[in-house]
DNA sequence: ACATAGACTCGGGCTC
DNA sequence: ATTGCCCGAGTCTATG
């Protein structure tokens, strides 16, 4: 259930393995929806031979690049693994798809729940209109105090979906979201225009904590997901927040509490992270009704 | 007063 | 049950 680190670091340790290969062949597709916009028999014949000329992300998003300007794009959505192998060996159970390399190794997409998804382009012009009509800023590399502020700017939404919207900002998930508005401190209800600048810019910068100390952490693995060679990441055992209900806030000790949001788990600290005032909005008080919490 | 558009929330669905 | 995300229906708000 890779978010923007998962698949970072997934690009990461195919991309020095990938990189200079050939395409030998396409197959093993038995899932057809898994490809919205070609087939096993269009990726064979146009990928074939080819050779892998980079390896990288946007957003959520796994891009390879090959020599003629041809493009795959990758989303693992919730139970998703690419692995790396020799093709000799055997393949797993809920692979559905193996491109196999003139090194003898075979790049596999091994997805048990089938949400997964491949595209494949044309140009990177074709690429570039997918990304823009699905993708706000990168959430890494795109992402600042300046970008945030803008994009917050006249938004009555609450913080948390705002995060999870891949077009606000491009990345982000359920566990990231959470930890961090946690190292922020800033309550995931929180409606986004009223965030002070201080607030704006804490945010930014944790965003960009949280995701590049997990991408140095190779990922977060709690049941399934693993990186191209098949290892676990390390940052589940760092979480400060996500899926730890009950337990100390590593802050200030105050249990860690739960709340729903838009059908989500959401995890903060009830002391830290201060609860918006509850009249605030759409409830028909003038402006400035709102109890004045300190 | 009323219509409309857009922002927003919610629930279901995908699949095992 | 879940680290994702799409869609349709319904609500709310601003605007003319």
């Amino acid at each position: 259930m890779p978010e923007l680190p998962e698949v970072e670091a997934t690009a990461r340790s195919l991309r020095p393995r990938l990189v200079g290969q050939r395409v030998s062949r396409v197959h093993g597709v038995d899932w057809p929806r898994m490809l919205p916009n070609t087939s096993e028999e269009e990726l064979n014949s146009s990928l074939s031979s080819r050779r892998v000329v980079s390896v990288g992300r946007r957003g959520k998003y796994l891009l390879v690049g090959f020599d003629d300007d041809r493009w795959l794009a990758i989303h693992r959505k919730m139970s998703g693994n690419l692995i790396l192998q020799p093709a000799a060996d055997p393949t797993e159970p809920h692979t559905h798809l193996s491109i196999e390399l003139d090194d003898h190794a075979e790049l596999r997409f091994v997805d048990p729940r089938k949400f997964g998804r491949v595209y494949l382009f044309g140009s990177s012009d074709e690429l570039d209109d997918f990304l823009a009509e699905r993708l706000g800023p990168d959430s890494l590399i795109e992402l600042d105090e300046k970008v945030l502020a803008s994009k917050l700017r006249g938004r009555k939404a609450r913080l948390k979906p705002l995060l999870l919207d891949q077009s606000f900002v491009a990345g982000v998930g359920n566990l990231y979201a959470d930890e961090a508005l946690w190292e922020a401190r800033l309550h995931p209800l929180r409606s986004a225009d009223s965030l002070s600048a201080r607030e704006v810019r804490r945010l930014a910068q944790a965003i960009k904590h949280v995701l590049s100390t997990a991408i140095e952490r190779r990922g977060t693995s709690f049941s399934t997901y693993r990186d191209s060679d098949g290892l676990p990441g390390e940052n589940q055992d760092f979480l400060s927040v996500y899926g730890r209900e009950g337990q100390p806030c590593p802050r200030c000790g105050t249990p860690i509490s739960r709340i729903m949001i838009g059908q989500r788990s959401s995890y903060f600290c009830p002391k830290d992270q201060r609860a918006p005032s509850t009249s605030g909005r759409g409830l028909g008080l003038p402006r400035g009704a709102q109890r004045s919490a300190g």
